[in-house]
DNA sequence: ACCTGAACACCGTTCAAGT
DNA sequence: ACCTGAACACCGTTCAAGT
C-alpha cells in the first residue's frame, strides 16, 4: 500500500480517536497502516508535524457557517463555542490542539478569527491582541479540563464535580464581560 | 549514599533547572544522585507522583508573606503574581506545575487560595469556583507561554513579539474586571 | 515518490535479591 | 529502609538500500 501525507492524517485521528494521544505513536500508527514507522518520516519531518497537521485537521473539520454577520462580541463567542466543539469531538483533541498552538506549528486559525471579531469591535492592536491569547488560555484550559474528567469518568473514578458546559460559558462570559468594559473605554 | 525522599526531590528540581524537563528522566536523575534509576521507585510509587512533589516544592520555595490583610481583589492579583513568579523562578517551572495540576496529583494550594480571597468578597460557592478556575487557566496558560518564550530567545529563534509581564498584567486585570462586575452584582 | 530493514540511543517500570 | 542488576516492553529518529 501506498499512501498521500493525507491519508496518513486521516489515519492517525482514528488512532487518537481510538486509543489516545499516549497510544498515538511513530510504531503504532505505522502498524496500523501496514507500514514501518520509518516510511512516516517519508511524509512528516518529525512526531512534532505530524500532530501539527492532526490539529489543523482537527479544526478545520469542526468548522462551521461563518459568523461574520454577527455583532463583534456574538462573533467573539461563536468562535470559542465552535472551537470547544472542534476539540471535545475527538479523543485527546484539545490536548492535541492546546499542544501544537502552544508550540506555534499550527492552530493558529482560531486566534486569527478571535483577533479579526475584536478589531469589528474596535479593539486596537494591543489590546486585541491580549483579549484573543485571554480567551484562548481560558478555552484550552478549560476544555482540556473537561475533556480530562469526561474520559476519566467514562473510564471510573469520578473524583470533584466536573468542568461542564455551563462552567464554560460562565467563565467566558466573565472573560468577555472583562473585554466588553475595555472596549467601551476604548473604541469609538 | 542513601537519600530521602526530599533529597531526591530537591535533585530533581536541579535537573529540571539545569537540562529541562525534557532531560528529567527517571534514568537522569538516578545518574545524577549516583544510583540506578529503579531505586527511585522506593521513594516514590511514579514519575507523575515524583513530577507532583517537584510541582509542590516550587510553589513551597515561591511563597510569599500572607496577604490576608489586603482587600479581596488585591488579594487575588497577589496570589497570581506569586504563582507566576514561582513557575518562572525555575526552567519549565509553568509546564511542569500546569501539568500536575491537571492530573489533579499536586499544585492545588493556589487555587486553594483563590477560592479562600473570592470567598472573602462574597462571591458564592459556585461563583467562585469558576472564577477561580478561570483565573487558573490563564495564569498556566500566560506563563507557559511567557516562559517558552523567554527559553526560546535565550537559545535563538525569536518569531513574534514575546508574552510580557505587562501583557500578564492587562490579560489578569481583563478577567479581574469581569469576576469584580459579578461581584458587585451577588455580594451584600 | 514511497517504502523496507536494521540500527542507535534512549524511555518507565518491575522484581528478585542484597545490606 | 534503601539499593543493585537484569530484564521487559516499549519510544523517536536515521539511513542505506530497494521499487
Amino acid at each position: 500500500m501506498r499512501y498521500h501525507r493525507e491519508d496518513v492524517v486521516q489515519r492517525a485521528i482514528v488512532v487518537l480517536d481510538t486509543y489516545g494521544l499516549a497510544d498515538l505513536t511513530m510504531r503504532r500508527l505505522g502498524a496500523e497502516l501496514g507500514v514501518q514507522p520509518s516510511a512516516l518520516y517519508h511524509h512528516f519531518a518529525n512526531k512534532q508535524s505530524l500532530l501539527a497537521a492532526v490539529a489543523d485537521e482537527i479544526l478545520a473539520r469542526g468548522r462551521r457557517a461563518s459568523s461574520e454577520q454577527l455583532p463583534w462580541d456574538a462573533r467573539v463567542l461563536a468562535v470559542c463555542a465552535e472551537l470547544r466543539d472542534a476539540m471535545l469531538a475527538y479523543r485527546d483533541g484539545a490536548e492535541v490542539v492546546a499542544t501544537v498552538h502552544a508550540f506555534g506549528l499550527g492552530a493558529q486559525a482560531p486566534g486569527r478569527e478571535l483577533e479579526a471579531a475584536l478589531a469589528d469591535g474596535g479593539l486596537g492592536p494591543d489590546l486585541r491582541r491580549t483579549a484573543a491569547r485571554t480567551l484562548l488560555h481560558y478555552v484550552f484550559g478549560h476544555v482540556s479540563e473537561e475533556q480530562t474528567h469526561l474520559q476519566a469518568s467514562s473510564a471510573g473514578a469520578i473524583d470533584g464535580p466536573p468542568a461542564s458546559e455551563s462552567d464554560f460559558e460562565l467563565g467566558l462570559a466573565i472573560v468577555m464581560d472583562g473585554i466588553r468594559l475595555r472596549q467601551r473605554e476604548t473604541a469609538r
